[in-house]
DNA sequence: TAGTCAAACTCCTCGTGCCA
DNA sequence: TGGCACGAGGAGTTTGACTA
């Protein structure tokens, strides 16, 4: 979108949204965008593939035309827009619109029989309130200038849907009809851009930070309203604790000075292990886990992709589908460690061939240890559903499964490091200190998940081989990981 | 973004004790 | 015996943390 335009403009629909929010955020974007917090890869990864959702929606309309907007000017783009709807297009994708100083594009708009239909694109499965209020300003503002609207409906993910053949589009997508309820947003959307208008015309808002800086969505300034919060503070407690911004509040912001009675037994926990620098260790908890041990022993993990869209037959939109596992095996006490593992290339569907593999690779009678198994579990059971024949053996594995992070959950084992957490991503470098995520590529599920598809569909063999060995090093990080976090155990 | 699980929380039922 | 208050315990719900 064009700088210069948008300064023109005074608000455009995002903004909105982000002041809707939090006015401080939304000054904040306007007058200081450098102190935005940066943008992890994840993030955009994410913000990409809702992108791709809005664009596979067009099918329900097909044969649109769209108001190109890369480097256009946001006038042009109007002009654009009117000329289209003066023709004899039937449905326009991104078309652009502004009235009452916001500038908006409507994700599709579509000729009715009594008006235009208003459809806005979500890659969610579901409608939040955020939505509601979202299409009830393209409302305001198509009528404002002057369209005849007969309908408004939000479009987003079934995440029921079964993909059996092609895509069936009318399926993928639910359809959700929201024109009355918009008319009921009408005083509350005129009277907030009134509101937002008047404040970016002053002084920054003095807003201090509380719930609303992650709900709905994390705030992009959190780095900068949030740097007055010290190490070791009331919002490192982890858990649920309701009291968090009373007690803010109040004054109370240092751990030290948080009353034990607010606090649950592992938040006590925590506060007094962090304070104090100390580790808690339960022999007797953790002996009773390494009992339901036997050998030989497996330490499986696996990585996973999802997209809204299913790419293959018998998914649903959203679910995790196994690319690469990691599997460590220990025979017996003191025998030399053995490795496995699978990373799917190519675009084909792999996860029979990842699925023979793993059966393979799983000595019987072995004890399969997973960090945070329900995960692994899950991944088991559809992997069972979707390959029938094999689903015995898959049962068979699911059952010798244990859960590695349970002596942390439970908190036979806090480390201060930990900081409330009991992800491995917290409990490997607290009791494993030389090993850490840091000198890798990728640090995270995320990253891990971004680099595959870019692996899939890179040409270039160099860059192909570099992310191969990328996700190959973090995968087996973390099954290694966790064969270090049992002999820790042990000792 | 979704799904899963466990812990925390809420709500309800039931038992107990007290009093009139 | 009935009415009320209170606490314990269980069931159901919500939330947060975790995975990718």
């Amino acid at each position: 979108m064009n700088k210069i335009d948008l300064q023109n403009t005074l608000l455009s629909k995002s903004q909105f949204i982000r002041g809707l929010q939090c006015h401080k955020s939304l000054y904040l974007h306007r007058h200081h965008p450098e102190l935005r917090d940066e943008v992890s890869s994840a993030q955009q990864a994410l913000f990409q593939s809702g992108q791709n959702v809005g664009e596979f929606a067009r099918e329900l309309f097909p044969e649109g035309i769209i108001i190109q907007y890369e480097g256009v000017p946001l006038s042009e783009q109007i002009e654009n827009t009117a000329a289209a709807i003066s023709g004899e297009v039937d449905t326009i994708y991104e078309a652009a619109f502004c009235y009452d100083g916001v500038f908006i594009k409507a994700d599709i708009l579509h000729r009715g029989r009594h008006g235009w239909e208003l459809y806005e694109v979500k890659s969610s499965a579901g409608v939040k309130d955020i939505h509601l209020r979202d299409v009830a300003l393209q409302y305001h503002v198509l009528t404002g200038a002057g369209l005849p609207v007969s309908k408004v409906a939000l479009v987003h993910i079934n995440n029921r849907y079964i993909r059996n053949g092609a895509v069936e589009l009318k399926k993928l997508f639910t359809i959700s009809d929201f024109t009355k309820t918009v008319a009921q947003y009408r005083e509350e959307i005129i009277s907030e851009i009134s509101r937002q208008k008047q404040m970016l015309c002053g002084g920054m808002p003095a807003i201090d930070i509380g719930e609303h800086c992650t709900n709905p969505y994390d705030c992009d300034f959190m780095g900068y309203c949030w740097q007055h919060i010290p190490l070791d503070s009331i919002f490192d407690i982890s858990g649920r604790f309701a009291q968090r911004f009373d007690l803010y509040r109040q004054g109370i912001v240092r751990l030290a000075d948080v009353p034990d009675d607010v606090l649950s037994k592992p938040q006590r926990q925590q506060k007094r292990a962090t304070l104090e620098k100390r580790n808690f260790i339960s022999a007797r908890g953790i002996k009773r886990f390494l009992d339901s041990l036997h050998y030989p022993l497996c330490f499986l993990d696996f990585e996973c992709v999802s997209f809204p869209i299913p790419p293959y037959d018998g998914l649903r939109p959203y679910q995790h589908i196994p690319y690469q596992y990691s599997l460590h095996i220990l025979e017996r006490d003191g025998a030399a460690l053995q490795h496995f593992e699978y990373l799917a290339e190519g675009t084909a569907d792999h996860r029979q061939s990842l699925l023979e593999k793993l059966l393979r690779d799983i000595p019987p009678q072995a004890c399969v240890l997973a960090y945070n198994a329900a995960y692994e579990i899950g991944r088991l059971k559809d992997l069972a559903a979707w390959y029938p024949a094999q689903s015995k053996k898959i049962e068979a594995v699911i059952s010798s499964i244990r859960d590695l992070a349970e002596p942390f959950r439970g908190r036979a084992v806090y480390y201060y490091q930990m900081n409330g957490s009991y992800s491995i991503k917290s409990v490997l470098p607290a009791l494993v200190p030389e090993m850490s995520y840091d000198a890798l590529d990728i640090s995270d599920g995320n990253m891990a998940m971004q680099a595959f598809l870019q692996m899939m569909v890179s040409s270039n063999l160099q860059e192909k081989q570099r992310l191969k060995k990328a996700l190959l090093d973090y995968c087996r990080l973390d099954s290694l990981g966790m064969v270090k976090i049992y002999e820790t155990l042990k000792k």
